[in-house]
DNA sequence: CAAATCTCAGATATACTGAGATCT
DNA sequence: CAGATCTCAGTAGATCTGAGATTT
């Protein structure tokens, strides 16, 4: 294998974008497995959890583009996972909840990315894992909130 | 700030994601004040600590596709920053080196990434940055051994 | 013939931008 | 009018694939 500089591997910022190379890969061969994008996943993820929910939430809560969110939704709706309903209360909105098909592809998707978690974090004993995880998620939320 | 589905924030996949999404933000847009692009920095640092080298070395140290080495050197190239000549002893090689103006930009881009990795890794403490490092840094050994 | 190299042309998935139409 | 929403069309950057030409 070739030696990679250190000047790389030195930095988060790089470890970050490689690690995530990897990371998409995994997920989304699995996910092809069962017909499956991570966009679905995150928002089916979102209708379990908060209920049903206008386009516009769902993009909020799940970091999709608002723009993204319309291809996703159609799809959802396409698979029978999810539907689309007119809003009585504001015309222009839609309500987007999920359907019993699409609780069980959730629950499909959480069994394959289990297994992605794995593969990814291979050899790490599970208090390195937790470690990371906790470190990842501060980050994250710093830059979330500022 | 929206509320982000608990099944996402706690899979590491999600947090690399989500963070490569603000690392590449940042780190582009640095190099952008100086004209250069991500693949630039890669490539003159393994010219920089492995000396002068095959388009397809390049791409593998740097892991870099070969057709985006081609796109990148040329960029190099025309910016001064890197030399292609033909490989005397093979015709359809060439060999690329680091200009003196390629060395200087390196080391331009070196203190911009710096500031980055200060941006990206916030509130972080020194222990808690290098605890981060190196498990990235194991887990993406992992993978690029097996 | 096999294997490596360089190059181009195009595909992919993710993320984003701009604009328009609709509604409160 | 401001502000939110949905939708479409198109862009952008990083990564990868396929193919062809060249050379060992």
């Amino acid at each position: 294998m070739d030696e990679i500089p250190r000047r790389l591997t030195e930095k988060p910022s790089w470890l970050l974008t490689q690690l995530t190379v990897h990371a998409r890969r995994l997920v989304s061969e699995r996910f092809a497995e069962a017909g499956a994008r991570g966009y679905h996943y995150r928002i089916l993820a979102a209708l379990d959890e908060f209920g049903p929910a206008s386009q516009a939430d769902l993009g909020r809560r799940c970091r999709v583009d608002r723009s993204d969110v319309v291809a996703a939704v159609n799809q959802l709706a396409e698979l029978g996972y999810a539907e689309r309903t007119p809003d009585p209360d504001h015309g222009r909105r839609n309500i987007v909840h999920l359907t019993k098909a699409g609780s069980r592809q959730l629950r499909r998707m959480d069994k394959l990315l289990d297994g992605v978690q794995d593969q990814l974090l291979g050899k790490l004993s599970a208090e390195e894992r937790a470690t990371l995880v906790r470190l990842l998620g501060r980050v994250l939320a710093d830059h979330e909130a500022g």
